[in-house]
DNA sequence: ACTCCGTGTGAAACGCTCGTGAACCTCCCG
DNA sequence: CGGGAGGTTCACGAGCGTTTCACACGGAGT
């Protein structure tokens, strides 16, 4: 462990987001997650609590605006959920708002 | 967290809703609300405490005027109830006013 | 008590959003 | 140059939301 102990930890719930050094943990555990992967469940949890809309993450993690045809944001919540739910079974971390977008 | 957290919260006693990112909670729960039970939720908190009749309500939920053999208030007004009462029990919080309207 | 009319409630039909798997592309590293 | 991991896009199916209908319930006035 290094001295210098200041790094920000976002948590929610079972969650751990260690965003300065790209870490997650679910349950404790490490979750091995692309770069994408990462940015969406960071900013979804550093807004634990919140409706978070598509266009928003996809602002946040791609950057730019988020064409209507696109799934990108779809995709990576579904790729999150399955790493989530090999560590964290029978628990769905990430909830839909039909209409809105997702939360944590 | 970021900084810009300023989202308007409308609180009308146990009610909170969140106009801006879609969120509804109810006793600190959130809800799971679809666009149009959020949109007659939001409506009614809005007026806490005054009586709005349907016709309102559908004007600015749905947009344009109601047609008189419309049901579509009373049907969702009975969604957003069966969905208040998981949360909150034995408690009517959308109150009936016979040939006026709904309160909350 | 009867009747009218407004409201509560369940369910069918339909359209649209979202979930999901897979193909395709790109880039990086060996 | 080849292989693999991650990123992007596509297509299809499942599920949810919206609308509408039909009937049950209940309050108000006679």
């Amino acid at each position: 462990m290094t001295a210098t102990d200041d790094t920000e930890v976002l948590r929610s719930g079972e969650l751990e987001v260690l965003p300065e050094i790209g870490l997650a943990r679910a349950g404790g555990q490490p979750l091995t997650l692309s770069v994408r992967e990462f940015g969406v469940l960071c900013a979804l949890v550093r807004r634990e609590g919140r409706v978070v809309s598509r266009e928003e993450l996809f602002a946040e993690v791609w950057g730019g605006t988020l064409r209507p045809e696109d799934r990108s944001v779809d995709v990576y919540v579904h790729k999150l959920r399955v790493k989530l739910g090999a560590v964290l079974p029978d628990r769905r971390l990430i909830h839909t708002h039909f209409g809105f977008g997702y939360r944590v």
